[in-house]
RNA sequence: GGCCUGGUCGCCAAGUGGUAAGGCAUGGGUCUGCAAAACCCUUACGCGGGGGUUCGAUUCCCCCCCAGGCCU
């Protein structure tokens, strides 16, 4: 049976260094599971292009992928920021090349830090390919959660039953289900499970450290972005169109655009990322606890590296 | 030395003589195309300290402490 290994983590763990590590130990491909690396021009915010990393010596741009160090890493700049980008987007996209490297004989290594792409890739989690209904989104603004799942309701009451009072109070992934249920007549009927989880050998790495630690990593990154080219970065995105964008308007971007503006000055932009970092650490953290086939490693343990070691002599 | 204002959860901050809003942060959680998203839940037997009045005070009175401002 073919192997796959998937790295998932908090954001500065160190994913990307260890799955180049095993890429070049095990003849693999890096497919990078990112919401936001998909984006061109998005490097330094999104740690694509890690600044003052030196085991990094070699680096070549290609569209939808870069190669680091002579090492393949897929799922890089797939789209401009002005386009759509989804975990349907993402599948679609880093399926094939599973594939592709496998029927080249090599090790597939997924790494990210964007849990649901990670599992809809591997089948842990399922997504549909149902597009967006403009209209249905448009009307929904004006509406209330409760109407939105009423509407649900008449068209699909078996999903109503099955979902949670967290979820029936989420107005976005209302209309969402609502919008599945319209295109195909319930939500069952547009479940997508990738099957990768069947057809491979998946070995799932971890990386964490204690809370503080990440907390205090994560900071001290945001002070070394934010003085070296995030500011120019954002300065090209907002001058190339892309103000009003996804990737413009999430965590580390955000409070740069506002600063930019004007509305806050930059210590205070820095605070905001660094509390934003703190908040995406702790989510992805609950996120991946839920997986329970997950091998955790600490990458403060002082046996870090002989673990990993020890776990590239088991997977060779 | 005198006068004034203020001292409420880690931070900001409402408020009442009848038993402490809210925001942020924190922590936990949800997850079928926005997932670095969206949403849900969670945090002060306590309101600077000590007396007093009262059936009852965080809220009223007295003294003290602290912070800021002003005056001599």
């Amino acid at each position: 049976m073919n192997k796959l290994i998937s790295i998932v983590g908090p954001t500065g763990a160190g994913k990307s260094s260890l799955a180049l590590q095993l890429a070049r130990r095990l003849n693999g491909e890096v497919i990078s599971a990112d919401s936001r690396q998909v984006y061109t021009y998005a490097d330094i915010g999104t740690n694509k292009k890690p600044l003052g990393d030196s085991a990094i010596t070699t680096l070549e741009k290609h569209s939808g992928k870069w190669v680091v160090n002579g090492i393949p890493i897929w799922g890089y700049d797939i789209v401009d920021p002005d386009q759509d980008f989804s975990v349907s987007h993402f599948v679609s996209s880093a399926l094939p090349k599973v594939h592709d490297i496998l029927g080249r004989g090599k090790v597939p290594i997924v790494a990210g830090g964007t849990g649901y792409y990670v599992e809809a890739l591997l089948g842990d989690s399922s997504y549909s390919e149902v597009s967006p209904d403009s209209e249905l989104r448009d009307w929904s603004k004006h509406q209330k959660v409760e109407k939105i799942v009423e509407e649900l309701r008449q068209i699909d009451p078996i999903i109503i039953n099955e979902l949670n009072t967290d979820a029936l109070m989420n107005k976005q992934r209302m209309v969402r289900y609502l919008e599945i249920a319209q295109a195909k007549g319930s939500v069952k009927n547009a479940e997508i499970i990738s099957p990768l989880k069947d057809s491979l050998e998946i070995t799932k790495i971890g990386l964490a450290a204690e809370r503080e630690f990440l907390y205090r990593k994560a900071e001290a990154w945001a002070e070394k972005i934010m003085q070296g080219g995030l500011v120019d970065e954002v300065s090209q995105l907002i001058d190339l169109g892309y103000k009003d964008t996804k990737i413009l308007s999430g965590i580390v971007y955000s409070p740069v655009v506002r600063n930019i503006t004007g509305e806050i000055s930059v210590a205070e932009a820095l605070e905001n990322i660094k509390s934003q970092l703190r908040n995406y650490i702790r989510r992805q953290l609950i996120w991946f606890r839920r997986d329970k086939e997950i091998s955790w490693y600490f990458i403060t343990d002082n046996t870090f590296d002989q673990k990993i070691a020890e776990l590239l002599e088991s997977s060779q």
